[in-house]
Formats: structure tokens, C-alpha cells, sequence
DNA sequence: GGAATCATGTGAT
DNA sequence: ATCACATGATTCC
């Protein structure tokens, strides 16, 4: 069965309403980062997209829960700073730190993660079994896979790139079965992207399929609360190893589970963001959707 | 200030 | 062995 087969593209289920957003979001940013120092404004933007801005206005609060406005601050490198948390008066810290302990906990409480064994990693996947599926989500046409462990793996297509996202996934664990299944994937992909719904009870289980050291990347970057950040010097402190914040990079950028481990959330030591598996675009919209959430 | 350069750990080939 | 990196600090203009 060739790549293509295995994946049915006419079966994608919609589950998120704002997924067909994304699109006029995705263009928007590029604009916005194309030329950073025109500072298109919002009418010369939906001039562009020949769209009304009052038209834009509305798909953008859909979309971010955000005005326009906030959510392109929020895309500001100005704002990354922020996130990092460096720039914060004392006494905001604090009443920062407090409104966040709730939401920042959420990650280590309501994602209950394993990891493979070394033994299990070595063998690139062999007799495991990875149902997959294609589903609509904020941020694109989002790859779901799953063991009976839970979720392994998260990936976003870009127009036309089904077949070359999947590629990208399944050669991590090339010894792998790949079996399509939207009806195993779709309740996965239907909670990924409502955090709030995640709960104690019924925390949102995922596997970690990979290296030792990959392992307690991804790890660390489960702490990282909704709406901060961190650097790649920051995880390499973290784990015991302070000279290798270039290695970290490299962990972080293999994340299979982008989003739930949140990849996006690990940015440069000047607040760049300074690179992203899924293209930069992608983790500009997401910091800007969860500057929503918070 | 910004370009060039170096030290650096990990994983793939 | 060698190479490519989602880094970061230093050293030059």
C-alpha cells in the first residue's frame, strides 16, 4: 500500500469550527512578518485578502478570542520578553506568578505522560502498532497518532503537504504498523485543542517515543505554564547539562507531540523565535491564540 | 550594532 | 568519523 492510500484525505471529520480560520490568520502573519517595519495596517491587510476589515476583525476574535490588535502585539518580540518572564516588575511577578498557578499547573497535572524504555526506542517502533488520522484543527490540518499508550504523535500539514507531513512522522519509528483509523484518532483530536477540557480525572495521555535524553527535553517542556516561556539555555540548566543548550534545540525541534508538549513555548535567549519544525508561522499563531486563552 | 567565529552535545549516516 | 542543527558567547569590524 503506497503513502498516499494509507492516507484518506476525504475523510476528515470537522471538529473545531475555527479550523477553517486559520488560513486567513496564516496569511496575515506573513504579511505582518514579511514587511515588520511598514507596519501594514489592518485595512491595507484585508485590502489585501480582499476581505472587509470589519470582516477580518470578526474572523480574528473567532479565531484567538482577541482583537486584532492584542493578538498582533502579542506577536511582537517585545512580547516573547515577556513571556520569558525577565522584564517583569516585582510586584507584577508576583500577582503574575499567582494567576498563573492555576493554568500553569495544567500540563503537569492533566497530561499523564510515559515514556518508552531505551530498549523500546532502539527498536525504531518494531511491534508497535500507530493508528493515524488527519483532522481539522486551529492551527491547520492536524496528523493524530496513537498507540494504546496514547498520543505519540502530533504534525500540521500545510496545503498539499499531507503526504509529506505523514513521511515526516513515520520515519521517526520506520518499523512501526501504520494503520489509518479516524474513528480511534478522532476523540483525541477533538480534546487536544480544548486544554480547558483536560482534567484530572480524565488526563489527556500521551507516550513519549524517544532518546533518553529527548525524553527529559520534552519533559521539561511539559512545565512550562500556558502563556510563559523559556529558553533553550534555560532546559539545558534545567536538565543537568548547562553547556548544551544547542542539543536542546535539537531535542526540542524532534518533539513528535507538537502543541501538547508545547515546542512553541521554547524560544532564543533575546526572545526570537528562532526556529520551528512546523514552520515559524505556525508558532507565531499559536502564541498569539494562547495570549487568548490565558 | 551586526557579521563572523567558536565551543558545544546529540543523533543520523 | 563526520555532519547538521530550532544555541549562545565572544570577537571582530
Amino acid at each position: 500500500m503506497t503513502l498516499a492510500q494509507q492516507i484518506d484525505l476525504s475523510r476528515t471529520t470537522d471538529i473545531t469550527p475555527s479550523g477553517s480560520d486559520y488560513e486567513t490568520v496564516r496569511q496575515v502573519i506573513e504579511m505582518l512578518t514579511l514587511d515588520y517595519q511598514r507596519q501594514p495596517s489592518l485595512e491595507m491587510i484585508a485590502d489585501r485578502l480582499g476581505q472587509s476589515p470589519t470582516q477580518l476583525q470578526k474572523t480574528f476574535t473567532r479565531w484567538a478570542g482577541l482583537s486584532p490588535k492584542a493578538f498582533l502585539q502579542a506577536v511582537t518580540l517585545d512580547h516573547a520578553k515577556r513571556l520569558l518572564g525577565r522584564e517583569e516588575l516585582p510586584l507584577l511577578e508576583t500577582s503574575l506568578e499567582l494567576g498563573l498557578s492555576g493554568p500553569g499547573r495544567l500540563h503537569d497535572l492533566f497530561v499523564t505522560h510515559e515514556a518508552m524504555s531505551p530498549g523500546e526506542w532502539k527498536a525504531r517502533g518494531a511491534g508497535l502498532t500507530i493508528r493515524h488520522g488527519y483532522h481539522p484543527s486551529p492551527f491547520g490540518l492536524a496528523l493524530v497518532m496513537i498507540t494504546d499508550r496514547g498520543l505519540a504523535g502530533l504534525a500540521f500539514a500545510d496545503d498539499g503537504g499531507e503526504v509529506a507531513c505523514f513521511d515526516d512522522m513515520a520515519k521517526r519509528w520506520p518499523n512501526a504498523d501504520y494503520v489509518e483509523d479516524l474513528d480511534a484518532t478522532a476523540p483525541f483530536a477533538a480534546r487536544v485543542f480544548h486544554p480547558e477540557r483536560w482534567s484530572a480525572e480524565e488526563p489527556l495521555r500521551v507516550v513519549l517515543i524517544g532518546s533518553d535524553f529527548q525524553i527529559r527535553v520534552w519533559e521539561s517542556l511539559l512545565e512550562i505554564p500556558l502563556g510563559r516561556a523559556v529558553t533553550y539555555s534555560d532546559i539545558a540548566q534545567k536538565i543537568g547539562q548547562p553547556t548544551a543548550s544547542r542539543a536542546v534545540g535539537a531535542a526540542v525541534g524532534r518533539n513528535p507531540i507538537s502543541f501538547v508538549v508545547p515546542c512553541h513555548r521554547a524560544l532564543g535567549k533575546s526572545g526570537a523565535l528562532t526556529g520551528y519544525h512546523w514552520g515559524l508561522t505556525r508558532k507565531r499563531a499559536m502564541l498569539g491564540w494562547e495570549a487568548g486563552k490565558g
